[in-house]
DNA sequence: ACGTTGCATTGCAACGTTGCAAACTAGTCG
DNA sequence: CGACTAGTTTGCAACGTTGCAATGCAACGT
């Protein structure tokens, strides 16, 4: 049943060789050879079996995508980003999900990945990118934050600028009682860190004070934590005009509280997010937010990984993406409509 | 560098198929012996060659999953429980999107993939599943309806009944003027016209009169086409209280256009999608949704395909997953918060 | 003592492909 | 006309693993 170069070569009269270099385009193949041989490949509906060719190449083309969860649209929008610019190159890619659990994110970048696969794309959570650095087997490439430089080669936004953009943002409102939600002093993973870390630096620089009781800490980033930790500073006891999520979808928690309490987004409190996610354009109001090129962070990814698959003793690069500030309902109210007409297709 | 079968066996003093033995866990080796491999192979650091193992065994232990694209939430959250039900299995999963595009569907079930995956799972959008099952060469199973029973297996929910069920629901709030966003008279994929044909029915046995001019194609079942499908029934000369979208995704743009005219949802106009995506749930108001159980359908699918790929022989199967409505705020209005009082987790 | 049984280990071949280098052909040049 | 070049085709071996069948060995029953 199973036809392969072997089954061919016999039909087409040639040497199994002489197929093999017709299926992949080789130079020097005779033009009457190469259409009788191309015939016999139509006819018999040869297809190269992967496995044999990824053991005699020594190279997979495929590459392994690891994320924290694939039903985040943040990640969901990251990966079939990667999956189109991989394809563009001929990767396949071959996704995994840790759940943000440090010894699937180990297993991912050292494990039975580092020999099906020719690189891996690593998003991690709770392993420091220096430990997953030492354990690594193969070419990684790392998305998000890193602050100590390590072996690999690593891609992220400037968090330290978004962070900043979202605040001076809202005190360009004219708020002045900001709250930040989305820290995550107990992970190893300094993403939150640098958001936070832009934020206080701008109400600082701003005059006002910092105000600890009203950064709140959440354990995840998703929809439930910004509603527990929205409803969190409405209960505490400092006014709040304006908050910055470290993620759309906290954002989005969090602007379900302040509806279901009644408070007015943006005239009561204004909230901007990160990520800008799809799900940000279509809510009500609007979610403005910090919006990362993810394209790019994929495009990114994969140069990275080609050039480090190619040379694995290339120096480590730290690339940054670009982003830019989407001011929307969440944060210009009624007015964000008139400046951007339309949404924008999906 | 590379470290296999040989450079372990050399090390433990044994042969290199004792080796394999040992790390395959066959039965038969000495506790000595075991120990003593076992220790070599954790010295070196050996990995198994995945290519070899394939072209050996001629099984990869990975699985195909193709979806038009993954940054639809429901595809997302579905691939997501696709790859860990997978995972569960000790398979692998590789992604490829089709985008929608008829050839890459072909592709996709015919192509390289039916070489090195053992088994595909594909969410076809354009081509006719007719025309799929002709293509396939290897296991294929099907996710969404098809009509014509084929030759491979398939699983979806009762799109008809999920239509009825949308229907009675907004019935059964008093609302008279229904209408229903998402038709796709132009696509080769039937779950749209079932829907169709449940809410149809629904609206005959309530005596109520066809109203053809309230049914609104779509091309694709995104947000912005809600939005443009939701903004040419307001424009349009029938009254509208209730509207059926056949998707979330359409919903949520149907909503965002209802809050830009100042309707209100639903004192004005009652909502209700299919898929219950996360959005759904913290978007305001909450939505409204047929909920297919995803994690079943993922499950099934990959029941269904190890067992093709056991016995390619096997009878066909065409399974069911079961739905369920989730009625929210977009049609119970404040009610809704009431009877759910805190939105699950994510 | 000898045949039998069962466990532990092994060598050999093969999975389908491609790198390598050699072999062959035809055309060109000195 | 023979040597050389360029173009075309080929056989062989090997990638790392596992199926198969055979081997060695000790314990057992008769």
């Amino acid at each position: 049943m199973a036809v392969g170069l072997r089954e061919v070569a016999a039909r087409a009269g040639v040497s199994v060789r002489t197929v093999s270099n017709v299926a992949n385009g080789f130079a020097h193949v005779a033009p009457e050879t190469r259409r009788r041989v191309q015939e016999a490949i139509d006819e018999l509906g040869y297809r190269p079996n992967t496995a044999a060719r990824s053991l005699r190449r020594g190279r997979t083309e495929t590459i392994s995508l690891v994320v924290p969860e694939l039903d985040s649209p943040y990640f969901a929008e990251l990966a079939s980003l990667v999956v189109r610019a991989a394809e563009e190159r001929g990767w396949a890619v071959h996704i995994d999900q840790t759940d943000g659990r440090a010894d699937r994110e180990r297993r991912m970048v050292s494990g039975p990945a580092g020999r099906s696969v020719d690189g891996v794309i690593c998003s991690p959570w709770a392993v420091a990118p220096e430990e997953l650095a030492a354990l690594s087997a193969g070419p990684v490439v790392l998305l998000g934050e890193r602050t100590a430089p390590g072996r690999l080669d690593h891609i992220a936004i400037d968090n330290v600028a978004a962070g900043e953009a979202a605040t001076r943002h809202l005190l360009s409102l004219g708020r002045r009682h900001l709250a930040a939600i989305g820290a995550q002093p107990h992970l190893h993973n300094d993403t939150a860190r640098l958001r936070l870390q832009g934020h206080r630096a701008t109400l600082l620089a701003a005059g006002l004070p910092p105000a600890e009781d009203r950064v709140v800490a959440v354990s995840t980033l998703h929809r439930p934590d910004g509603a527990a930790a929205m409803a969190r500073l409405l209960d505490g006891p400092s006014r709040v005009d304006a908050v910055f999520c470290f993620t759309d979808e906290l954002a989005l928690g969090a602007m379900r509280t302040l509806a279901e309490r009644g408070r007015r987004v943006p005239d009561d409190v204004a909230v901007v997010g990160v990520d800008d996610i799809l799900d940000g354009r279509y809510c009500v109001p609007s979610l403005s937010t910090v919006a990362p090129d993810k394209a790019q962070i994929a495009r990114l990814a994969l140069d990275c990984l080609a050039r480090r698959i190619q040379d694995p003793q290339a120096p480590d690069r730290d690339l940054v993406a670009d982003h830019r500030l989407e001011e929307r309902e969440s944060t210009l109210g009624a007015a964000a409509r008139r400046r951007q007409s339309s949404p924008p297709g999906s």
